[in-house]
This record gives structure tokens, C-alpha cells and sequence, in this order.
DNA sequence: ATTTTTTTAGTACATTTGGACTAAATTAAT
DNA sequence: ATTAATTTAGTCCAAATGTACTAAAAAAAT
């Protein structure tokens, strides 16, 4: 007997994916679930509050996946690592990505959430970069603030992947490992020679 | 005596910039422009219509700046020349951009003469990018496919920009300039020392 | 001048939606 | 066992939406 609160979510989560958060209605999500939209507004107030609450699930797998990658000491391959796995639950919640703007537009609370997450994020990338220059893995800023321009970069793609690949790609669900492989190119042209060595192996070790 | 159909047109693209394509209805346009919501429908029979009919608009606002850079020889500088003002036409339209993904799902016509457009425009790149190999300005591929990586990494920058400064920053007007930069420097670590110098050179050139 | 065509407004309708409110049913607490 | 809290369903409502249909008004063609 699941839950009534998580067989809400997984149907909003279907139904968002399938036909876009725009066109999904309370009532729908209610009907397909089996139970009254009273019921689903006891439960979840409108379509904010089950964002907010998919968004939770979006924040707990990412956590779930950073302290995974905690214990690997090499720095490239935790990037590929976090990479690939970051890659499969953006997919997996993808209806968040593509109807992100209209999200952020519509739910305020969310927006500032995000924009929070969002500091955080750059640190990580900043982070990450600096260790690798540390660690001869990429190379020395050629000019100021070069890295900041990259992290920005690489934000976007991020961000957009997926929406990108929804319009494009002819089988979507098959393009995680493509664009994940794409991502990852970014990096490439900053690699040191012992850097880019680091990755040739590392495509082969995760089939890219 | 403007014509009506520009009229709607006008407002349309505003409200969908200001509210988003989703929250916007027919009545509701044709209510702004003060004519009766029939008289629409007898113009645009539904809302995919009016966006069809406003992406042609963006489509000969590019076609326009096309044949204004083809007279351009400096192929670099053409590159500085287009982004700016095709990243001022996107800014201008961003509705589109903004709400890229759900326009895409619910209008099959639009969303494959998009993808038409994208062969088109990997092309044009992939010219651009052999040119400037060829004038040295641009390294040889370091490997198999590398400049293919670098276009898709391109083509997701220019769709989604413009949502992403929507989110991340403050003034989201005043990030054309930003973002284009930001662009631009996407092919930065791939330029010969010849390249880096006039790169740079048109940096200060277009006060970026 | 009159006939056609194009443009515009008005009306009516069935459906959907979010929200408020009430009450029944189920579960938990005492 | 009774009471209280939680969960669920049902009903009603006002507003909005797309669509179809009719007819008037305006413009163009003859």
C-alpha cells in the first residue's frame, strides 16, 4: 500500500514529463491518481507545492549522489563520475529542466531555492578547477576570470541538455551518455598533456 | 492606420514576453488590442498560428543580418559582428527562447522547420570554423569530431542564454552584451596565437 | 450603384479549472 | 470505547477558454 502523498508525486512526475507542467491540471493529476482533487489539495496545496516537493526529491538524489563521489580521490574522475550519474537524474527528472523557466517564473519561492543552489554550484566548479590546476590536470588561466567564463558555460549546458536534446534529437532517452559525453568535451581544450591523458583513459573506462 | 494583424502580432509578442506563452489566450489578446476575440481567430485561427507567423518575423530579421555580414571578409570579426546583433534579435524575441521547449511540443510544423534551420546553421558553423582554420586563426582538431563537439556545445548556448540569464541574473536587459561575450569566448581556447591576438583586438573594438 | 469579398462584432455553448465549503470515513490517541 | 485528528469525497460556484455560428459593417470589385 504505497502512500497516497508519493503515488501523488510519481503521477505529477509522469504527467509533467509526458505533457508539460503547463498542461497538467490539478484535477488531471488527481483523476489519473484515482482519488478526488480535494484529496490532492489536502495534500499538496496547488501545482507549486508539488514542484516545490518534486524539486526536494530532484535536491535529496543530488545530495544522495555528491556524497557517493565524496571518497574518490581523483579529481577528473569524480567529474565524470558525478557527470554521468547528474546527467541520468536530470533526465530522469527532465520535465523540471524543460519547463524550468516557467517554474522559475511562477514559483517565487523556488526561483530564490534555486538561485541559492546556483552559489553553490559555482563554488563546487570553482573548487573542482582549482584543484585540478593544482594538480597539473588543467592548465593556468590564460587570461582574468578565463574559469568564471567556463563555469558560466558550463551552467548552461547543464541546464539545458536536455530541452536542447527534447528538440533535436530524434531518441532523447538515449542521448544521457551523448550530451554527458558533450559536457565533458568543454573541459578538453583547458586539460594539460597529463590531463587530456587522464581522459582519453577515462572515456574508455565509462564507454564515452 | 497600422494594420491589424501587426497590431496583434505586437501585442502577442509582448504579452508572451511578459507573461509567458502559456499564460496568454487568444480573448486576452484581442482583448489588449481592442477588437473582438472572432476578429482574431479570423486572422490567426489559434495561438500557434500567431507564433508561427512571429517566428517568421525572427527568421528575416536573421536572414536581414546575413546578407549585412556577408559582405564582411575578416571572418573572425564577422563571427563578433553576428553574435552581437543575433544575440540583440534573440533578446528582443526571447519569449521564444524562453518558452523554446513547449512551443516546440505543441506546434509539429514549427518545430520541424526548426530543425531544418538547425542543419543550416551546423553548416553555416562548421564553413566558418574551416575557414578559419585555414586562415590560421583557428587550430586543427585535435581529434576525431572535436569541432562537431564544439558546434552542439554552440548551438545550446545560443537557444537557452537568454533563459538562463532570465533565472540567474539581476538585469536580465542588460546581459546581451554579457552573454555574448560569454559566447564568443566559447571559442577562445581553440585559437591560434594569431587568432588570440585579433580575438582580442575585436574585444576592444566592440567594447566587450 | 450594386454586388462581392473582407473584416469585424456578438452570442451562445460545452468544458475545464481552481477554490471554498461540508460531511463522511478512516486512523490514531486516550 | 470514545474522542480527536487526519484523510477522503462530494458539491457548488464563478471565471475563463476555445470553438462554432450569425450577422452587421466596411472595403473592394464590377
Amino acid at each position: 500500500m504505497k502512500d497516497v502523498k508519493v503515488k501523488i508525486l510519481e503521477k505529477a512526475k509522469k504527467l509533467f514529463t509526458d505533457r508539460g507542467v503547463s498542461n497538467v491540471s490539478i484535477r488531471e493529476i488527481s483523476r489519473e491518481v484515482g482519488i478526488s482533487h480535494s484529496n490532492l489539495i489536502y495534500h499538496f496545496q496547488d501545482k507549486n507545492a508539488l514542484l516545490t516537493s518534486l524539486h526536494q526529491q530532484i535536491l535529496e538524489s543530488a545530495i544522495q549522489l555528491n556524497k557517493e563521489i565524496a571518497t574518490e580521490k581523483d579529481t577528473l574522475k569524480s567529474l565524470f563520475t558525478s557527470t554521468l550519474k547528474g546527467f541520468e537524474i536530470i533526465y530522469d527528472f527532465r520535465f523540471f529542466m524543460i519547463d524550468f523557466n516557467l517554474i522559475m517564473r511562477e514559483n517565487t519561492e523556488l526561483h530564490q531555492q534555486i538561485k541559492e543552489i546556483e552559489k553553490l554550484r559555482f563554488m563546487m566548479y570553482d573548487e573542482k578547477i582549482s584543484k585540478m590546476i593544482d594538480e597539473n590536470i588543467i592548465r593556468k588561466e590564460a587570461y582574468e576570470k578565463e574559469y568564471d567564463y567556463l563555469i558560466t558555460q558550463v551552467r548552461i549546458f547543464s541546464d539545458y541538455w536536455v530541452s536542447s536534446s527534447q528538440v533535436y534529437e530524434r531518441n532523447p532517452e538515449l542521448s544521457v551518455k551523448k550530451y554527458a559525453r558533450f559536457f565533458l568535451n568543454q573541459f578538453y581544450p583547458y586539460l594539460t598533456e597529463k590531463g587530456r591523458k587522464s581522459f582519453d583513459d577515462l572515456l574508455s573506462l565509462f564507454d564515452l
